[in-house]
DNA sequence: AGCACGCCGACT
DNA sequence: GTCGGCGTGCTC
């Protein structure tokens, strides 16, 4: 009997083994997309193996449905695929499910339910979704006996309008039911419809030159020309200031690949993936790029695959999910901005992109270029071991001088004109100045909102989500409210203190709302402009950045979100204004992230043809961060850092696998960590420090209690042994509670 | 993860 | 009564 092991997305630890029917013997192939059924659903699985044989007994081994048309998965993808399963200790069907066309991803159809609005798509081609909608119409004497999910989904409804049933499914379990209900009453309509579309680049083609390399430019493109025309798979970290020109190095190794017949995936951080980058790439290679964004519609998507797939592209540029691009023939992986944390996946398979860039670079004998300004300890540390060659590229393609830079000890400098210390004197002065010389200013702050904190002033109390473990933020520009910034709950200002009732409260600490409204009133004539995700939530944000290239923005104040590569020619002033944040995090990776925002933030100032200053205001003038990061010294900081990092054990001379728990009942999470933590001691051997459970520095989020264990060890064998442990201890847990393992985290929180 | 099944409380 | 809200078990 024919059989094929096949991964389906399911949280099972192994393939399931079907039946491959005669039929389809010649398509159901090693790598070929498969539809399966599963208990009482049908779902799009990966063939990892074909053989003859019996099945075993105990299951009934069902036949395999159909084999999808648009080709097989890479053998390279699928065995890179099984080993990226392994090392993060997740199920391999939710692995595979990372290589499938997204639309293809989320298929299942319902093998029992009779034909209605809610069925899944049955043709996987065409995805249509069903969407709930308000009608005109109510029934207030039907509505007022509603129950309170009921009457919760169609208030939400009546507020956003057309929302897909899907969505509404996430809020409220029984919502199709609800729905079934509410169309029978009249007050909702329910349709079917195609997936939203958001186009994405409409960004003309410019023409596009090879530009002129600068020596070490040269030196590093005659250094990747070798590997990839030697076919040797070697790493390289490429080293390079803000504007040293890491990007025409990228094009020209993608341009040698090109010529050798191989392929490129190219990986850029989240953030950078913009309509700018695109048409840069685009304008040099045409349409030989393949662009994986979350813009593209459900259609764009599959096509840009199967063109993958067949080869019509070989170059895929995208965030961390084009690493699993169905390319043939691999010869060069980038990561461009390796040191950035969004390459990081945070739910689901916890991959990280950076790391698995180099296995799959490895694995496929392709060369893998990690390109950065502020290399991560993990990557400095390989480099300093000789597992990376470092390409330097140590100046500004356009030759100038770096910013200029101030700390201002906030403990001895007061506040400027405006009377707020956190606008310093010295810090006002320079905005003064540059305004006047018609310079463009950034100002620097991590944190949204008008102002972090609802405090009484009679009793101390902090207003707090009533979800989470954290203070409410008062957002200003939407309507006075208060806001949880981790679950996004909402409550008006209450002008009571909850606790005492005592009617003296108070807005403490500075967001960035409040920033901007206290720079109009300091400088009436500046024009200013606000960047954060409140302000722009995705497109948005190039508009507004559009705006200051245009100069029609004098000041522009922001969130991380200003920070990133973004060229902004005509900056002259950064400030920073309060440092000390990045640095107070419950985590060893905080002096490292902190530096690497300096370095950043500072890299907005003077890329043109003025040399820029930078303000950075700080309560801890001394602090290694700082310090290095304000003499532009990256490989000093890094030198320091790594020492700490050695004598402490951490990261990179250690390895870390953070367990999570989390339950609605505090003392079910508890008792269950201890039990995994149990687990993990009893697997893990001398070599495995197991700390824990102790609650999370979050203990509360979206009314669940959070606890974690942290498993470090510098013995990789050990290490995993011990987190296999709590792996397969996972689903004796009580059902309510959630549980995952996080190999090498990032997040600590 | 989904999705059935089976058991409990509360409104028509 | 029955509907809707969960806890539990299973999927080749």
């Amino acid at each position: 009997m024919r059989l094929a092991k096949i991964a389906l997305p399911v949280p099972l630890p192994h393939a399931l083994t079907y039946q491959v029917p005669d039929k389809l013997a010649a398509t159901c192939v090693h790598g070929a997309r498969v539809v399966c059924a599963m208990g009482s659903r049908r779902l799009i699985g990966v063939v990892l193996e074909v053989y003859e044989g019996e099945p075993e007994p105990g299951f009934k081994t069902r036949p395999v449905a159909e084999v999808l048309d648009g080709g097989s998965l890479p053998e390279e993808l699928v065995a890179f695929l099984r080993e990226v399963s392994s090392y993060y200790l997740a199920p391999i069907g939710e692995v595979v499910r990372l290589a499938l066309p997204p639309q293809e991803r989320e298929a299942t159809e319902s093998l029992t339910t009779t034909a209605s609005l809610f069925d899944k798509p049955k043709g996987v081609a065409t995805r249509m979704v069903a969407y709930a909608e308000p009608t005109t119409s109510s029934a207030p004497d039907e509505e007022a006996k509603l129950t309170g999910a009921a009457r919760g989904l169609l208030a939400k409804l009546r507020a956003v309008g057309k929302t897909p049933v899907a969505r509404l499914t996430e809020e409220w379990s029984t919502a199709r039911n609800i729905l079934k209900k509410l169309e029978s009453l009249g007050v909702v309509a329910l349709v079917k419809d195609e997936a939203v579309q958001d186009p994405f680049f409409a960004e003309p083609l410019p023409r596009d030159e090879e530009k002129d390399l600068t020596a070490p430019q040269k030196e590093a493109e005659r250094v990747l020309t070798e590997a990839l025309v030697s076919g040797e798979s070697r790493p390289y970290l490429l080293h390079g200031v803000t504007g040293s020109g890491k990007t025409e190095v990228y094009m020209r190794a993608i341009g040698v690949a090109k010529g050798l017949g191989k392929s490129t995936i190219l990986m850029v951080p989240e953030i950078a993936l913009t309509p700018q980058l695109v048409s840069r790439f685009r304008a040099r290679f045409g349409d030989g790029v393949a662009v994986l964004h979350s813009g593209l519609t459900p259609k764009e998507r599959l096509r840009m695959w199967r063109s993958l797939r067949k080869g019509e592209v070989d170059v895929a540029i995208g965030a961390r999910s084009a690493l699993f691009a169905p390319l043939e023939n691999v010869g060069l992986v980038i990561v461009d901005e390796e040191h950035d944390s969004s390459f990081k996946q945070e739910e689901g398979v916890r991959y990280h992109a950076r790391d698995m860039a180099l296995l799959r670079a490895h694995r496929a004998s392709a060369v893998c270029v990690l390109g950065t300004a502020t290399p991560s300890l993990e990557s400095e540390h390989l480099a300093r071991t000789g597992k990376l060659v470092r390409l330097s590229l140590p100046e500004r393609a356009r030759a100038q001088a770096l910013p200029k830079m101030h700390v201002v000890d906030l403990r001895h400098i007061g506040a400027g004109p405006t009377g707020d210390k956190r606008i310093s004197l010295p810090l006002h002065r320079a905005i003064e100045k540059n305004l006047a010389a018609g310079g463009q200013t950034i100002l620097f702050l991590n944190r949204r909102g008008f102002a972090p904190a609802l405090r009484c002033q009679a009793c101390g109390t902090v207003a707090s989500c009533p979800n989470c473990s954290v203070a409410l933020t008062f957002h200003k520009a939407k309507g006075a409210i208060m806001r949880c910034h981790t679950c996004d709950h909402e409550e008006p200002l209450q002008s009571n203190c909850v606790k005492c009732k005592s009617r003296d409260v108070a807005l403490e600490g500075l967001g960035t709302e409040k920033l901007e409204e206290t720079l109009a009133a300091a400088f009436p004539t500046a024009r200013i402009a606000r960047l954060d995700r409140d302000v722009a939530g995705g497109k948005d944000a190039e508009k507004v950045l559009a705006k200051v290239r245009a100069r029609e923005v004098d000041i522009l104040v922001g969130t991380q979100m200003v920070t990133k590569g973004h060229d902004l020619p005509e900056v002259t002033l950064v400030g920073v204004i309060a440092a000390d944040a990045a640095l107070t995090m419950p985590d060893f990776r905080a002096s490292e992230r902190a530096f690497q925002l300096l370095v950043q933030v500072a890299g907005r100032a003077g890329r043109g043809d003025t040399a820029g200053e930078v303000y950075v205001q700080t309560y801890d003038p001394k602090h290694v961060s700082l310090l290095f990061g304000v003499r532009h010294d990256t490989m000093g900081f890094v030198a320091a850092e790594l020492e700490n990092r050695r004598e402490l054990g951490y990261p990179p001379f250690s390895r870390v696998v953070l367990v999570r728990v989390d339950a609605v009942d505090e003392d079910v999470a508890k008792l269950a960590a201890l039990e995994l933590a149990g687990l993990a001691r009893r697997a893990a051997g001398e070599a495995v420090y197991v700390l824990g459970p102790a609650p999370s520095p979050l203990a509360r989020v979206r009314n669940r209690h959070r606890f974690q264990i942290m498993l470090r060890s510098a013995d990789r064998a050990s290490l995993r042994a011990s987190a296999l442990a709590v792996v397969r201890g996972i689903p004796s847990l009580p059902r309510t509670v959630r549980a995952h393992v996080d190999v090498d985290p990032v997040q600590m929180l």
